[in-house]
DNA sequence: TTCAAGTATTTTGTCGATATTTTTTACTAT
DNA sequence: ATAGTAAAAAATATCGACAAAATACTTGAA
């Protein structure tokens, strides 16, 4: 009756760590979730666009109850807008809201950073530099494919505040962040990107290495404000957004 | 073919205006999430307790539909975990995250009172005003019944900052808000209020009304650190949460 | 006690029916 | 035409029955 059954002891497992969204889905409405989410991050969903459920269902192809699940929670995350007996549709975005978004981010950021600076041990500096070489190698190549750069750029974020503890104050920074990068989507900025990024990044790498507070978290606020004043800018020019 | 029709001019509007949680409920959906936020801020459902949809279904008189989209707003909201496969449960509660709301609770609230004191017109000064007699009248009886006390408090806390603009900040805030109210029932802290909240209350309202900002917001953390410390303590003594 | 097979329960997800509500369309009296 | 409205069509929200998958529990050896 048995015999085989031993050697799926040897089998890769599932792994399945952490419930975040990005992970491998465990749910239908995980899955649901993160693609919704992407889609409307990465403006494949334009602001504004209504989302129906019979629609949504033959593009994802999954059911009405996932579905549903996924938007409610995208719903309270700010990406989705659902109003009573009138069905869901992508969160609208407009340049007041950027500016929400740019100071309050700058706000949270510096705090985690802040925080991870002093917690900060070797996984986290190790985590710090390694994140930093894999951006830098992608800058500084003639190919800065967007999407790449995009990941790279949020790990290398991700890595600085690692060593934050605060659980909410990551949970409100992810966000955040991916809200910015949603309006860093709509506005293309990959094309016009004359500034030296990279410099910046290494400004912000070197003083949180150096344990430098106060200058990380000048440095970062310096660099995210002008992220997003060319953001902006960008959408000044090409809309009325 | 009419005459009557006209009369409903005056009649009092649905009122639907924003899409709170508070407000009159549009669907199932919201009134499901409503009162299943309420009874977790209230601890009427404890920190860890399974949360049966069939049992729910029964205990709020609605389908499993609004429920699962319910319970998926309060996930994103941190009232509710859920983990893949195994359910949804009331979010667990701990010193350390109390700790984390605090520190950051703090610093939304001041940044959030800051904007407000600001841009704060008439209205929202006679709101502030309006708030803080209605708390204090309360504060001074000899019945300080805690629901009311809540309500009022939160009023005023609310009225505080009804000026500043920033829909994201005021919307993390509320989340904080509530979750600090979510420890203070876990302590029954009404029962131990040994010091002056009062007074507390009556200098951050002098400070705002006089457009000092860096005095309101300094009263206002000594404030809610003062409520955090007494809710720590309590719940150190009695348990070990 | 410990292990594991077998059973019971729970959770997730699908489908289809239905009551409501909103939106459109068509029509009518200025 | 134009505002206003009644009827029709389209969406939305909700429920209930069920099936498949996963987890939790029981129980009988070893």
């Amino acid at each position: 009756m048995a015999g085989i059954p031993d050697l799926e002891v040897f089998a890769p497992e599932p792994a399945r760590g952490r419930a975040d969204a990005t992970a491998s889905p465990r749910t239908l409405t995980d899955l649901a979730y993160a693609r919704l989410r992407d889609d409307i991050v990465h403006g494949r969903l334009e602001p504004g666009a209504k989302l129906r459920v019979e629609h949504l269902k033959k593009l994802y192809g999954v059911g009405a109850t996932p579905l549903r699940e996924a938007l409610s929670r995208l719903t309270s995350d700010g990406f989705v807008s659902a109003e009573g007996q009138r069905g869901f549709r992508v969160a609208e975005m407009s340049l007041a809201e950027l500016d929400e978004i740019t100071n309050l981010r700058v706000v949270l950021e510096n705090l985690a950073l802040a925080q991870s600076i002093r917690n900060g041990d070797d996984a986290w500096e190790s985590g710090v530099v390694a994140a930093f070489h894999r951006l830098a190698k992608l800058e500084q190549a003639e190919d800065p494919d967007l999407g790449q750069w995009e990941d790279r750029n949020r790990d290398f974020h991700l890595a600085l505040i690692a060593a934050c503890t605060s659980q909410w104050l990551r949970r409100f920074y992810e966000t955040l962040y991916d809200q910015h990068k949603r309006y860093r989507n709509l506005a293309r900025i990959d094309k016009s990107m004359p500034r030296d990024v990279h410099a910046e990044h290494k400004s912000i790498r070197d003083a949180a290495l150096g344990r430098d507070v106060d200058r990380a978290c000048a440095e970062n606020e310096r660099h995210i404000r002008r992220t997003a004043d060319v953001t902006s800018r960008i959408l000044r020019e090409n809309t009325g957004v």
